[in-house]
DNA sequence: CCTCAACTGACATATTGTGTCAGTTGAGGT
DNA sequence: ACCTCAACTGACACAATATGTCAGTTGAGG
């Protein structure tokens, strides 16, 4: 194995989040372990945010890399028009990604000759409703991270209610976003306005994928519903 | 300079899209040539699409590269939040370009324990109006490469007229495309809807930019237009 | 103060990369 | 048909780099 696939490898096997050894790392690459420890000096001097404990073990920063990709044109403009839409239609936090994201992809696409200097996309009419953003990136981590939310919601005909859901999904809907999240207080699956939710914090408690609450029979429920329907006209 | 260096910088040196000689590049790098032989074999074994003529110099294809590149969560959300719109927005084209980013990006991005599996996004309520698009990616092709197009045109009070435009830009408005351009017929802006095109065609013809018929003219036409409008409010 | 595992330095050895030289090949021009 | 150009190939000696072994040091946690 060549030195350069071996510090592609390393970056795959540190990538999972866990702990690793320099020995497994070794053992798994079949080189010897102070290899190991020059390769990772090597990846650490290019940039890659791997963490080293003394008596612990490695550990892959929050990055995700991607390796050297090829995009056609067809696929920047996909990306580029993605990120300018997003720009208007989301949350400050995911505006700013996608600033980031061009940026990262731009600074490297727009040194061609060939290369338009604007990628010919404007975005427009995507009525901006900052206050429906605002519990957002809140969600968002709770969905990665599986945590409970309590939230104050009010519905559509008015009625408040103060409810513990496990957020599962946010939905677009070109204007307003919606999150899907099993309800604790109603024990079934509904989907909330974001922009209806008056408050919203972590419980502090986590909660673990749980057969028949999880993200998968939720769109399995809405499919089978959809077929009933279909079934009655 | 590193071997790894070396071959990044020759992807840098390569990609203006105009022709290389192994030689020049063998000068610019100060090794010999026949090294340069040796390292664009390894580019090309890992995939980077260069071509070689006898005779004739290094070239590279279309693809842009990106190099190894560190996106955080937050901006893998709005990566992939933009990417599942535009697969609903977007003509068949971009859509299986946005599929195509998502993929790249996906594969290496999945195999992480702490990455949920979906995204967490679903996109809805674009209404797709396959026929509308069915011109974008001629447009599209026109305003990279500067093409006039001829346009059979039916605007929304009904009349029909036949035009040749410099196609300058495309817009999206939450559910129809436009697409700006300077038209000939009018000797001015006009904004097009996409799908109020009868036909459309390349005359053949290519056009440079010219001042005064740019993108950057008519977004500043339109930036005076706007102050305009305030003064008299 | 003990253990663990990350880290460092030194040195011989194995592997890889490089330049030089001497060719071949294919396209385009004369 | 022949020439030129520049991509390409193979071989070989030599230079540079990577690797394993060994013998340490360091910092955190128990």
């Amino acid at each position: 194995m060549q030195r350069s696939e071996r510090l592609a490898e390393i970056v795959e096997i540190v990538r999972d989040g866990r702990l690793h050894l320099a020995r497994d790392i070794a053992d798994a690459l079949e080189v010897s372990v102070r290899t190991v420890y020059r390769d990772i000096d090597t990846l650490v001097a290019s940039g890659v945010p791997i963490d080293g404990e003394r008596g612990v073990g490695y550990l892959l920063r929050e990055p995700v890399f991607l390796p050297p990709m090829a995009l056609s044109f067809t696929e920047l403009e996909a990306l580029s028009l993605g990120m300018a839409i997003v720009q208007e239609a989301a949350d400050e936090e995911l505006q700013a990604a996608a600033v980031a994201v061009m940026n990262k992809v731009g600074e490297h696409a727009s040194n061609r000759r060939q290369a338009p200097k604007s990628w010919g996309f404007g975005v427009y009419a995507f009525e901006r409703a900052q206050e429906g953003f605002r519990h957002m990136p809140l969600i968002r981590r709770a969905i990665r991270e599986g945590l409970k939310l309590r939230i104050d919601y009010r519905s559509l005909d008015d009625r408040n209610s103060t409810r513990v859901i496990r957020p599962l999904q946010t939905e677009f809907w070109g204007r307003v976003w919606t999150c899907s999240a099993w309800c604790e207080l109603r024990n079934s699956f509904r989907a909330f306005r974001i922009d209806q939710m008056q408050h919203c914090e972590p419980t502090g408690e986590a909660f673990q994928p749980e057969t028949g609450k999880t993200i998968e029979d939720y769109l399995k429920q809405i499919a089978d519903q959809m077929d009933r329907d279909q079934d009655r006209s």
